[in-house]
RNA sequence: GGCGGUAUAGCUCAGUUGGUUAGAGCAGCGGAAUCAUAAUCCGCGUGUCCGGGGUUCAAGUCCCUGUACCGCCA
């Protein structure tokens, strides 16, 4: 039985993400999570928080907490949102546990061993009122080109110029607004890219199914100018792991901690292994180490865009420069952006909708469907109000909801509250399984080659299929000439409910969990015989009319939504 | 400035290796039905497929070029 490894991007610790960030890694990573479990298939999916760097230090202070104690925190605050929005991770990790620690030190070390790791010194600006070095963009001034007097250290916003940190005139550190600014030396390692250039090319080119956004992007790093470039993998920061050559000291760099940029991915190998020592699972290396097992694995990656090259090359890099026999990625899926309402989300201006305050809202459900059914696969999309009462008022209420509510409501005034006996099907029922059946084939074809758009709009095809046989079946009509034909149908259209429940679960689980209660069946089997899934449920087996299953979105409610999600967060 | 992506019906989007009258959902209009969350079902599209060249018997689909938006890099 194939296996899947299944990773999400990882979100970065300093604060709640917002739909665009949902939507273009973990959401349509449970998709796919859920639909191979469904399926039958073995499933690790594994995501965790991104927790080092200067962003967390800055936002730890202004919180006025240690940074491990805010980043714990936000650790949790992430993982009950994550849950909130029904993410199955296997295991939700955290980038700074112990088990990354060592792994980290670990490939540094054996990077290093093979030659892959130069050490560089170069000169950068150090705050002595801050007491640390200043990335670029922490440092503002008054640009030499256009006078602009809040230019950053890496650009101009004003002029668009790019510049150097020394080019500033005026220099000051925006953590502190100290001028007391100097330049110094420090020694940083760097991970030879430019050495791996050749074996990552090959591999790349290896991967001609993946999406066109995923290898393009990787091809123009890698030939871009004088092609891929040496990075660095350290900082002069406090929070991060420390540099070690495997279990060693690494003379020189004593104070220093790795890049966020290199650590992270490695937190998807150490993941499996926190997954191990939390006691939910019993052998992480059947699914990294392809000389433990792991060769039959399937390994897939899912990401915004913006986050491609670091998987695309600088991980690779990591793990195939080892020489060690680590997993490679299969696939990557990777998204565009999700525009909000004529702009950008903007977690700074607090811009669009955020995971928490979605959640206060409506339902996971609403967001899952709509999100996933308008995934910014081909090109970037845009999430507008309107579009989203209209697409979950129409799809989730009238065809899916409205669907289950007709047909369990027939029932019980006419037959009552179980499964109807008798009758027989005719030509219609014949005619709706068939196409039910080429319809949850494609829809299987699209699930299993993460088309997620066309996937959302089989499945919705599918539950229109079933009001279209409840309208040329009419049962309503039927029942007065002829009750036990009317059975037959009804007994139908109630086990379509449960098949519904059970296709629609990656979407909307909460709904599936919901109607198979409704139906007072725990029979989750995936319909590969179409036929025997629609005779689950015998006549006479109980069944309840259940709440409504989606509400609808008032015209007042998005008006409020609308107005008050424009401008800033509180 | 370099590179990449995208530009298709009012809106959101499909359009495989170029091949018959360019499609779907929503919205809109008309009708049917009345079991149901005023839900459902059926019917209705004269769209410079961003502009301009070119290749071809044939281009939304390939090439060149221009424009717009988005992003990455410098």
């Amino acid at each position: 039985m194939a296996r899947h490894l299944i990773t999400s991007a990882l979100p970065y610790i300093n604060g709640i993400k917002h739909l665009g960030n949902l939507v273009g890694s973990q959401l349509p990573a449970d998709l796919f999570a859920r639909y191979m479990r469904g399926r039958g298939r073995e499933v690790l999916f594994l995501c965790a928080t991104d927790e080092h760097g200067t962003p967390a230090e800055l936002a730890a202070t202004k919180a006025g907490k240690p940074v491990e104690d805010y980043c714990a925190e936000l650790h949790e605050v992430q993982a009950r949102i994550a849950d909130g929005f029904r993410l199955s991770f296997d295991h939700y990790g955290r980038s700074s546990s112990p088990q990354n620690h060592a792994l980290t030190q670990h490939f540094a070390g054996r990077l290093a061993d093979l030659g892959l790791i130069s050490e560089v010194t170069e000169k950068q600006m150090y705050s002595n009122a801050d007491g640390r070095f200043l990335p670029d963009r922490y440092i503002e001034g008054t640009c030499p080109n256009c006078g602009f007097e809040s230019a950053r250290g890496d650009q101009c916003d004003n002029c668009t110029k790019q510049l150097d940190p020394t080019d500033l005139i005026n220099p000051y550190s925006t953590i502190s607004g100290s001028t007391d600014l100097e330049e110094r030396e420090t020694k940083h390692l760097f991970l030879r890219q430019s050495e791996m250039r050749e074996k990552l090319q090959n591999w790349i080119d290896t991967k001609a199914d993946w999406p066109i956004l995923t290898t393009s992007i990787a091809n123009k790093w890698l030939n871009d100018g004088d092609g891929l470039q040496d990075r660095g993998i350290t900082r002069d920061l406090d929070w991060g792991i420390p540099v070690k050559r495997g279990a060693e000291d690494w003379p020189g760099m004593e104070g220093k901690v790795f890049y966020v940029w290199f650590d992270a991915p490695i937190e998807y190998i150490a993941c499996a292994q926190e997954w191990v020592d939390a006691g939910k699972g019993s052998d992480w290396e059947r699914w990294w180490r392809t000389d433990k097992g792991a060769d039959d694995v399937t390994y897939t990656q899912f990401m915004g865009k913006d986050n491609v090259p670091f998987h695309t090359l600088s991980f690779p890099a990591t793990i195939l420069g080892s020489q060690e026999p680590w997993k490679a990625v299969d696939y990557i899926k990777s998204f565009n952006y999700l525009n909000y309402d004529g702009g950008q989300f903007s977690t700074s201006r607090g811009r669009g909708v955020f995971m928490d305050q979605a959640l206060e809202i409506l339902p996971a459900d609403y967001w899952r469907w709509w999100l996933l059914s308008h995934a910014p696969e081909s090109s970037d999309s845009e999430f507008t109000w309107e579009n989203f009462q209209q697409s979950v008022n129409k799809d989730l209420a009238d065809v899916l909801g409205n669907f289950v509510s007709r047909v369990t409501k027939f029932c019980r005034s006419k037959f009552g509250e179980e499964v109807p006996t008798g009758g027989a099907f005719g030509e219609t029922e014949t005619a709706l399984i068939t196409e039910l059946t080429t319809r949850i084939r494609a829809y299987e074809d699209h699930m299993s080659s993460m088309e997620v758009r066309k996937s959302a709009q089989e499945l919705r095809a599918i539950w229109v299929a079933g009001n279209e046989y409840l309208q040329n079946a009419a049962p309503w009509s039927v029942f007065k000439t002829d009750p036990e034909q009317a059975a037959a149908q009804i007994r139908l259209a109630l086990n379509l409910i449960r098949l519904y429940a059970v296709l629609s679960a990656p979407f909307i689980p909460d709904a599936s969990k919901a109607l198979l209660a409704a139906m007072n069946t725990d029979d989750t089997s995936w319909p590969d015989n179409v036929p025997a899934a629609l005779e689950v449920l015998k006549p006479g087996h109980a069944f309840t009319v259940p709440d409504v299953t989606f509400r609808k979105i008032s015209d007042e409610e998005r008006e409020d939504w609308q107005t008050r999600f424009a401008g800033k967060r509180d």
